[in-house]
DNA sequence: CTTATATATCCGCATAGGCGGATATGTCAA
DNA sequence: TTGACATATCCGCCTATGCGGATATATAAG
């Protein structure tokens, strides 16, 4: 019961889903999530130690980057939820704009950020 | 965006899930919830009007019992989420256990409560 | 070792939200 | 209208948690 509230816990804010909404579509690192979602990287890092805490990301350093991507084998609970979300969350306009941002910023990639 | 957050917030909650466990086999009254759940009345009030805000519940007043069901048709999100809850709530040992205190509960339920 | 960079954690602050007793509201019966 | 009961809402209290700047830690390069 504990593990199935924090589950959900980690979806009910907005921040943490539009972090998922971004780790649909591959791993990134810290200092992505920051040029794409414009937010301090203690804000951004607080929220992925959340998600990964309760069960739905996993972290791996290379190097001096962390990157972070779903778990897809986090139990049946877990992995029926993350199948809603990859329904679903691609489709809310806010996760639309991010994923937007997100290929502008690739393309910028080399040049201006970290890896 | 916002109801999306609310929809997940509202399952982010122990007693809630709880209740949502029970409502599973079908629509119960607040007096119901409370002789099952032994929670004091504001407190399971209070958590079914934050879940039919959230979109999952409706309430439905029978002379001066307020009746709370399942939404079954609340867009595709909420249903696609309420089947996760469908598959995977009955499992859990909180929920087994309250569901078994609402058999016994009905069973006596004519001469000692509501309804 | 020093420096630079990326990330994690700490800190104080502010708000959200849970609790349950008390009170207000709504409904029915007489 | 009054009384009884079910439910909703109010209230003060307390904890959880979000925020973001500041600081600590980790890694790589020189």
């Amino acid at each position: 019961m504990n593990n199935t509230v924090k589950l959900f816990k980690a979806l009910s804010e907005e921040v943490r889903l539009r972090i998922l909404g971004l780790l649909m579509h591959g791993e990134l690192c810290v200092c992505d999530l920051m040029a794409v979602l414009d937010l301090p990287q203690s804000t951004i890092s607080r929220h992925l130690s959340y998600l990964a805490n309760a069960g739905w990301l996993a972290g791996e350093r290379r190097g001096v980057w962390m990157y972070y991507r779903f778990i897809v084998n986090g139990g049946t609970l877990q992995q029926d939820q993350l199948a809603v979300l990859t329904k679903h969350l691609p489709q809310l306009p806010a996760v639309v704009r991010d994923r937007q941002r997100l290929e502008q910023y690739m393309r910028t990639k080399q040049q201006t950020a970290c890896g």
